[in-house]
DNA sequence: GCGACAG
DNA sequence: ATCTTGTCGC
């Protein structure tokens, strides 16, 4: 994988390029139906900031029986430094090189993060539903800077995710007795679907499936170039 | 001005 | 994100 040549290389840059895409993310769409064959795809990425190393995954799992039938990684240099609120230009660059290595496209792809739910309404699951023009959803593991009342104790409960008054997402319970998830539009979706999918996606445990996969499969990706290269 | 701040 | 084994508990 390499970082497309007219990728933003400052903080200035990446703003901009922010606010000239944010106008194309579509807040509204259905969820996938749950019969099998229909497909939904997660994606992660895992760092080795000394070594300018980042590796992406994206796996593809049976979006019914939630079997995996297809998995691809992309390993490159890391393409921009972490900025809280430009999330999307360190990871995205591997994301869709892996995403591109996908013989099927996805019904939806499940992002590591947020997507409306981002100071300016752009966090990278909608970047990367613009870029692609895939359905996206963003699943964070944490609040990042909003706020939000506990959700009901049982699993499926939750509440809304507000920035400063407004709605950008929802804090999902998806298991019983542990924090929730925080759910937001990525793009062409809805934030009651995007939290269905959610929930259909992590039946056991805290994170969706398709999060967990990608996790997984991104570190060991990183862990074999770690090892392999000194090219 | 400084700190907090998805991963 | 990352540093990281066993261990307490359902």
């Amino acid at each position: 994988m390499s970082v497309p040549p007219d990728w933003p290389t400052g903080e200035t840059e990446a703003l901009a390029e922010q606010e000239r895409l944010r106008p194309q993310v579509v807040t509204e769409g259905p969820a996938p139906d749950r019969t099998p064959g229909v497909l939904v795809a997660g994606v992660d990425v895992a760092y080795d900031d000394e070594k300018d190393v980042v590796a992406a995954a994206a796996v593809l799992l049976d979006y019914a029986t939630l079997e995996v039938v297809e998995e691809t990684t992309a390993v490159g240099p890391v393409a921009f430094p972490y900025l809280p609120g430009l999330l999307a230009f360190r990871e995205l660059p591997a994301v869709t090189e892996a995403l591109r290595g996908l013989t099927v496209r996805p019904e939806v792809v499940v992002c590591d993060g947020y997507g409306l739910a981002h100071p300016r309404r752009f966090g990278l699951a909608s970047h990367l539903g613009v870029l692609t023009g895939l359905r996206t959803i963003g699943v964070a593991k944490t609040p990042f800077v909003f706020e939000h009342r506990e959700p009901g104790p049982r699993r499926g409960d939750w509440s809304p995710l507000l920035d400063r008054g407004e709605t950008v997402g929802r804090a999902v319970r998806t298991r019983e007795g542990v924090k929730p998830v925080f759910v937001s539009v990525g793009h062409r979706i809805g934030l009651t679907e995007a939290a269905e999918i959610t929930l259909a996606l992590a039946p056991h445990y805290r994170l969706p499936e398709t999060t967990r996969r990608a996790d997984s499969l991104c570190r060991r990706a990183l862990a074999a170039e770690t090892a392999a290269d000194v090219q």
